[in-house]
RNA sequence: GCGCUGUUAGCUCAAUCGGCAGAGCAUCUGACUCUUAAUCAGAGGGUUGAAGGUUCGAUUCCUUCACGGCGCACCA
């Protein structure tokens, strides 16, 4: 690493000294009254002559540090914003300004003083107490250009939130976009409950789980890829309405919609179905739109997207009519691989009409859904937790919805027929044999809380990750993840 | 996994056709008590991502590797 550069050794010359000093680096505790944004409001009016009934006390990072003599101006930044102080020698004392001269940008301090205005305009501290509350001796990016190499700010997030406010909006808004999907749900009296993470058997979803083992039990164990199965025991159990923010781990490619942990919103409500959930999804996303922009039509990355209900409705096999130039109904399983080899998608033969119907929809439909978009009625083949539609058992009951090209959320009527789910199990048990290795097995826990006997329900899954995507209109899912995963550094 | 592309000082970036590795900011020393990309005078700072090859000479050309970015594939 670079712990031998110049700039890290003289910086902790400098923490050296100041212990020298007598002065400890790193103190316990501090009491700020203020922070830099309550100043700014609260302190509008003051003019250019300090005033002792305007006196604040504020800590936080030296951002830029301008000395001249026996005075020094710096920028404070706080969780709110910056100020500007006003460090004066004659202000805090000669020793004191003398140990302000060994602080760096980088600094976290805490100042006390008088709020009033330059000479130029600037709100600013007129310090008459400084006190160092924690050393840095890693040098910040520089002021002006700040910190734009992306790996660095992946694997740095601390730093690159220090240097770029706007990550840090990203993510406040994250923040308010789960608070505001909460508050919702809990007003319509949903439960927020907590499922198990570590699973003996996945499901709910088709992807590859990570594995890991528990020494005591002496068994294999799944991060799960989805909490479905266990919210539908709840649902069994006597809940009619579950939420859970569930963090999801798929061992799969990362791309710029894809990390390998993500966070899902599933729920569930009791005597529902999926057209039902459409009104609840376009209702819910909407709202938490109108929340956090005031309005329900937002820009993103250059796009026009309107949010307001009712969002458009599709059937599967309808979006795939108006994108491409067949028409699936008319048209056999031969034809239909015939068509979807033409498209160049690959595939091996052994695909069900079902799958193929569905990469057909892939290929021709999904990137040009950029409005809201809820596609519905999906092939039963990949849908294996979901009600077949009663006049029709090749589809079943089943919506997932597109935005901006991107998929974000995946619901249907839940299949509660304890032998029908059983049927299903064993065909996803035969693909796993096969090879597919996103298959999965029999949940014989899962069939027997069926078979006690589920009401109808309607259920969802939300990517908050790609919800936010949207909300902050930021390209790339590492935007919108703190810690995004990357390859080690060495 | 494939293709394209990037990696040079703490940060942001230059370096002509293969010819002494540079700038701004940051840092250090000195001056400066209303500056704000503070200013002025001076100074220091490099295994050019790693390894190998071609060459009198490689940041530059070639090969391999590592880590990113973009696209494709895989994948909901």
């Amino acid at each position: 690493m670079d712990e031998t550069n110049d700039l890290m050794r003289q910086r902790k010359e400098k923490l050296n000294e100041i212990r020298d000093a007598g002065i400890d680096p790193y103190p316990h505790k501090y009491e700020p009254t203020h922070t830099t944004q309550g100043i700014h409001e609260k302190y509008q009016d003051v003019n250019d002559t300090p005033d002792e009934k305007n006196r604040v006390t504020i800590a936080g990072r030296i951002m830029t540090k301008r000395d001249h003599g026996k005075s020094s101006f710096a920028h404070l930044q706080d969780s709110t914003g910056r100020i500007q102080v006003y460090v004066r020698r004659d202000g805090v004392g000669p020793d004191s300004y003398l140990i302000y001269r060994r602080f760096d940008v980088g600094d976290i301090i805490g100042v006390s003083g008088v709020v009033f205005r330059t000479r130029t305009g600037e709100l600013t501290i007129n310090v008459d107490t400084v006190k160092l509350l924690s050393k840095s001796i890693r040098p910040l990016p520089e002021k002006w250009h700040g910190l734009t190499d992306k790996q660095t700010r992946y694997r740095q997030r601390y730093a690159d939130l220090i240097m770029n406010p706007e990550v840090k909006e990203v993510f406040l808004k994250r923040t308010q976009i789960v608070q505001a999907i909460r508050d919702m749900l809990n007003e319509q009296d949903f439960s927020e409950v907590e499922t198990p993470i570590l699973q003996p058997i996945y499901g709910g979803a088709s992807a590859r789980p990570f594995t890991t083992y528990h020494k005591t039990l002496d068994q294999p164990l799944y991060l799960r890829i989805a909490n479905e199965l266990y919210l539908k025991r709840l649902i069994v159990g006597g809940y009619d309405k579950v939420y859970e923010f569930s963090r999801d781990f798929r061992n799969e490619g990362m791309d710029r919609d894809h990390n390998p942990e993500f966070t899902m919103l599933e729920l569930y409500q009791a005597y529902a179905d999926y057209i039902d959930v459409m009104k609840l999804t376009e209702n819910l996303i909407a709202n938490t739109v109108e929340k956090i922009h005031g309005t329900t039509k937002i820009t993103y990355q250059g796009q026009q997207l309107d949010f307001s209900p009712p969002w458009q409705r599709m059937t599967m096999i309808e979006s795939i009519k108006e994108h491409s130039s067949f028409n699936p109904e008319t048209l056999s399983e031969d034809e239909l691989y015939s068509k979807a080899v033409q498209a160049g998608i690959e595939l091996d033969g052994n695909e069900s009409k079902g799958q193929i119907i569905a990469e057909l929809f892939d290929t021709f439909v999904e990137d040009k859904l950029i409005q809201p978009t809820f596609i519905y009625d999906y092939p039963i083949e990949v849908s294996p937790f979901a009600k077949k539609k009663p006049e029709n058992p090749e589809f079943v009951e089943r919506f997932e919805f597109f935005i901006a090209g991107m998929e974000l959320g995946n619901a249907f009527s839940e299949l509660n027929d304890p032998i029908d789910q059983r049927q299903r199990f064993l065909e996803q048990a035969a693909n796993l044999a096969k090879g597919d290795d996103e298959a999965f097995m029999v949940d014989e826990d899962f069939l027997r809380a069926l078979e006690y006997g589920m009401p109808p329900t309607g259920g969802l899954g939300i990517g908050i990750d790609r919800l936010t995507m949207l909300l902050t209109d930021q390209y790339s899912i590492r935007d919108v993840i703190l810690f995004p995963q990357m390859r080690p550094e060495n």
